[in-house]
RNA sequence: GCCCCCAUCGUCUAGAGGCCUAGGACAGCGGGUUUUCAGUCCGUCAGCAGGGGUUCGAAUCCCCUUGGGGGUGCCA
């Protein structure tokens, strides 16, 4: 039997990373097992809906690296792959229970159940609906929908025995039914709830495997009873821990970054987060921390996914992506670290001077955690420092400095401008000031970018041309007093 | 409240009753190195939530407690 499994997002925001984690894991277990991984849509909820949210979403999919075999864009023989557009299938299925007697139609207001809500909460009862409609006589119920009176349609679930489910990373669940009520199938507005259109979808599209976010426990046994109801066999669950945030809790946008756009932001290669995204909740056994799109999926395993939430670790993402930048190579990075710095305002100068892009992010790309940092910490690279850091300056500004720097421009005017040549002047130049070599390097360092680290001095100083040098130099000569 | 799930260093994890004096990674701390460190190398600290069982033997199996999370919608 062919594996065939799915991504069914709600397209109602950005991308959080629970999502695209568990996108991931369904898309690792479709290749591993040389099965079908889909993309369905789930925008059931009219009132949610958002037009770019699902654009945003299938770019954030493709950006990290995933590729489904059916859904939006590409089809498969089972489109649509939007549930907005396949209500009549919901409909009719909705219809058969109906006839079955396996469903019921229900007349009660939003109100009353409201009030229902209310008294339950009141009286410490537990909450649920109270089955008012479930005994209507039929004619009656066939009377009032036909004389056009809203409705919902609910599923008759059992009220006693259990529903047991496996799950394979937890073993058996087992849920008591009077503690499930009679969940609503098909809304007033005439489209159907999550449940039925997930169920319906599920076994349309021959899903076999199940895998979903954690908060879909409870909602497991009631899926199980629709099945039961259709007379359709479930598929296999498997639901993955949730995410959690770096100090526990919800992940959020309070909590640091939550979105995959917000991580491509801040400049975290999506190979990093895919990496990343893969080693939360699962691990290959071994000791391996950075592995490969390809070997992720060689040993990828459903065995292997651990039942506890994890916290979403940034700074350990921050040293993965660390090392991929090390990996990668300066042309890869180019493209996005010209979009920012574009989006820092300086399109027109990036344009003009594209050697100047290759050395800056050459020259940073290994010492950063992130593009947005290499970008950030490199814009010397485009403009004059407007400011100098300041402990650096009370360290390395000495009194002497502003003699020594100006002894040092004249030769500066007329050395070979390369990396080597720079160092022997500097080598000669502290011979014969008699003076140590740091008491000449940091001056430099901070008068040309206005900060106390950054690449080896002689390699910026090269990549920075002769004139910008100087004049940097006679500027802060200026500024920092000398 | 009720239902369900979970529990190894601060964090991610290895651990399938004896290979565990509990291994690795990130962070932290300490040192080396380089002209700088927000780079790099080396070293180091740190954990089986608590209590009962079962067993010759428990991080591993069972029960309870505690703690954390999720659900309890005509949201998904």
């Amino acid at each position: 039997m062919t594996v065939r499994v799915r991504f069914a997002p709600s397209p109602t925001g950005y991308l959080h990373v629970g999502g695209a984690r568990s996108a991931l894991f369904n898309w690792l277990f479709a290749r591993k097992m040389g099965g079908k991984f889909l993309l369905r849509i789930e925008d059931t909820d009219q009132t949610r809906y958002n037009e770019s949210a699902l654009h945003d979403l299938i770019r954030d999919l493709k950006w990290l690296g995933l590729d489904w075999d059916e859904g939006p864009e590409i089809g498969g023989p089972h489109v649509p792959y939007y549930q907005s557009r396949r209500l009549e299938l919901y409909k009719r299925h909705s219809d058969l229970l109906l006839s079955k007697g396996a469903a019921y139609r229900c007349f009660c207001t939003s109100e009353r159940l409201d009030e229902l809500r209310r008294r339950q909460e009141e009286q410490k009862l537990p909450p649920g609906y109270d089955r008012h409609c479930r005994d209507m006589d039929v004619t009656e119920s066939d009377r009032r929908a036909a004389a056009g009176e809203h409705h919902v349609v609910r599923l008759k679930a059992p009220m006693s025995g259990r529903t047991v489910f496996r799950d394979l990373v937890r073993g058996d669940i087992e849920y008591q039914n009077h503690v499930l009520d009679d969940l609503v199938l098909l809304k007033t507005d005439g489209f159907p709830t999550y449940h039925l259109a997930n169920v319906v979808d599920d076994h349309e599209m021959e899903i076999t495997h199940v895998l979903r976010g954690d908060e879909w426990i409870p909602s497991t046994p009631r899926h199980v009873l629709l099945y039961e109801a259709f007379g359709w066999e479930p598929p296999v669950f498997c639901h993955l821990p949730v995410i959690l945030a770096p100090g526990g809790g919800k992940l959020s946008k309070r909590k640091g970054a939550a979105s995959v756009g917000d991580y491509r932001e801040k400049g975290i290669l999506p190979h990093a987060l895919f990496n990343f995204l893969a080693l939360l909740g699962w691990s290959p056994g071994d000791e391996r921390e950075k592995m490969t799109q390809q070997e992720l999926v060689d040993s990828f395993s459903l065995e292997r996914i651990m039942p506890k939430s994890a916290a979403f670790d940034e700074t350990k993402l921050e040293w993965l992506n660390g090392q991929y930048l090390i990996e990668s190579s300066v042309e890869a990075l180019l493209p996005e670290v010209r979009r920012m710095l574009e989006e820092r305002g300086l399109g027109a100068d990036v344009a003009a001077r594209p050697e100047m892009l290759e050395r800056h992010v050459r020259l940073l790309k290994d010492r950063s955690k992130r593009i947005a940092e290499l970008v950030d910490t490199g814009l010397y690279f485009w403009r004059d420092p407007d400011s100098y850091d300041e402990k650096a300056v009370a360290k390395h500004w000495q009194p002497q400095t502003p003699d020594l720097l100006r002894r040092l421009l004249p030769d500066l005017e007329t050395v070979a401008w390369d990396a080597a040549s720079l160092e022997s002047l500097y080598r000669s130049k502290v011979e014969t000031e008699g003076i140590k070599f740091a008491e000449l390097i940091h001056p430099t360092r901070l008068a040309v970018s206005g900060l106390p680290f950054g690449p080896g001095l002689f390699e910026l100083l090269e990549a920075l041309d002769r004139h910008t040098v100087v004049a940097r130099i006679q500027t802060a000569l200026g500024r920092l007093g000398g």
